[in-house]
DNA sequence: TTAATTTTATATGTAGGACATATTTTAATA
DNA sequence: TATTAAAATATGTCCTACATATAAAATTAA
């Protein structure tokens, strides 16, 4: 039985001139390479200030949704869905709830990816994989340094993310390192230790190379059970 | 060979001073409801105009690295990943590509997710979902037209995502809906039509009451054939 | 003394003007 | 005609002033 207080919408003036400038341009059917009325311009139409313009503007401009030149003006661009995420994504300024579903959702990711993998999979890929899970398979620090190991866990990892194909899922994975850097160092050791009879970076290669996304899909399951195991 | 004559990289004053003051949080170890120096001082102490330091602590604001509250000035607050995507994801916004990517991730997601869902299923969840693919099954609509087809798909899956118990998760998907909605609607008709033999909602519904969460990956990922056989 | 009220101080929010800077356009010159 | 110089213009930066909300201090009432 919550009865809420009415939230008194004190939207600030910067707020709402984002929002119209952003409908502004949706409704007109902006595209890229068009070109804005000027902040002077804007500033007058809307009623308030340039600098409120420039304010908004600016937030615009950091999501890529606009960009500007000195003479010329500004014009539209396509927007980075991922540029404001990626100011942001730190350990250090993420709280702990957030955090733990990103972990989730990089889990999910790699789980969900089997069948872009397949889809897009080069030889040349798998012969990297190769590489990388030789060098891993031959170093000897692998034994006895958590950090290494994690090197090459993310390693591979993160080429599995470039195979993909899909530029904005790679750039989510480069900029998810840091938060699953530090989630992993939080778990205890035994995650990054390989156990007997899980699925190896190696197996993996092998089902990419031989087998099929829904076998890949379950081995990929199996190898991060470690991870899962965890959540509740 | 491009040999492409190097960038000078004139970055904004207010994109510096951006990154400087998300350093100084970070190296100083802000936690959420500290305070901050006041613009003034930031201003002073960086050397540059009010101005600047506003037009940067209105993008952080905006990311929700910090709020600011009239006389007691600015604190940090728990930024949240998905606010600046949330002004941009939009069909009119956003480029062919980007939407590309979008569409494919809800693919991964939906796959991926399965292993949470059985983490996290509860018995009203599933009710839930029963009734939903109840109401879809009696909706003598639903054999003509597209949309209501569509409303039903998307409701059914929006519920999934609930179910995840992973909120930036379920955020995540509520605003990928348009870019999905927008997707539909270009693939052809066939993509929402149930095909003979291939999994339905109802088939989901019943491996999420009696199955495991490996058959309910190979059944979503079944489910999503007419999608996954587009991409290339 | 304590509680309620008013006042004051302060940091953010908004406004408007001025000049710097870069670059396109135009004009002037060789 | 080609080259160079000047002007025009939109963004970038700085400055000052004032509005506004509110925490903190001072005052008054009980």
């Amino acid at each position: 039985m919550s009865s809420k207080i009415k939230p008194i919408k004190s939207v600030s003036l910067v707020e709402q001139v984002e929002q119209r400038i952003l409908e502004f341009l949706k409704e007109n059917r902006f595209k890229s390479g068009d070109s804005l009325p000027g902040e002077i311009e804007l500033a007058e139409n809307l009623g308030v200030s340039r600098n409120i313009v420039r304010e908004s503007l600016s937030r615009l401009r950091m999501l890529g949704v606009v960009e500007s030149k000195k003479r010329k003006g500004m014009f539209i661009a396509e927007p980075d869905i991922l540029s404001g995420i990626e100011r942001i994504m730190d350990p250090d300024l993420l709280g702990e709830e957030a955090m733990q579903h990103i972990f989730e959702l990089r889990l999910v990711l790699e789980v969900g990816m089997s069948e872009l993998l397949f889809i897009r999979k080069k030889d040349s890929d798998i012969v990297k994989l190769q590489e990388i899970v030789d060098r891993e398979a031959n170093d000897p620090l692998c034994k006895t340094d958590l950090q290494t190991r994690l090197a090459y866990e993310i390693e591979f990892h993160s080429y599995l993310y470039k195979m993909s194909g899909n530029g904005t899922l790679n750039r989510f994975q480069s900029m998810l390192l840091p938060v699953f850097h530090f989630m992993m160092q939080q778990e205890s050791k035994a995650a990054a230790e390989p156990k007997r009879g899980s699925i190896s970076h190696n197996d993996l290669v092998e089902t990419l190379r031989n087998g099929t996304a829904y076998e890949f899909r379950e081995n990929m399951r199996n190898h991060l059970t470690p991870h899962f195991s965890k959540l509740s």
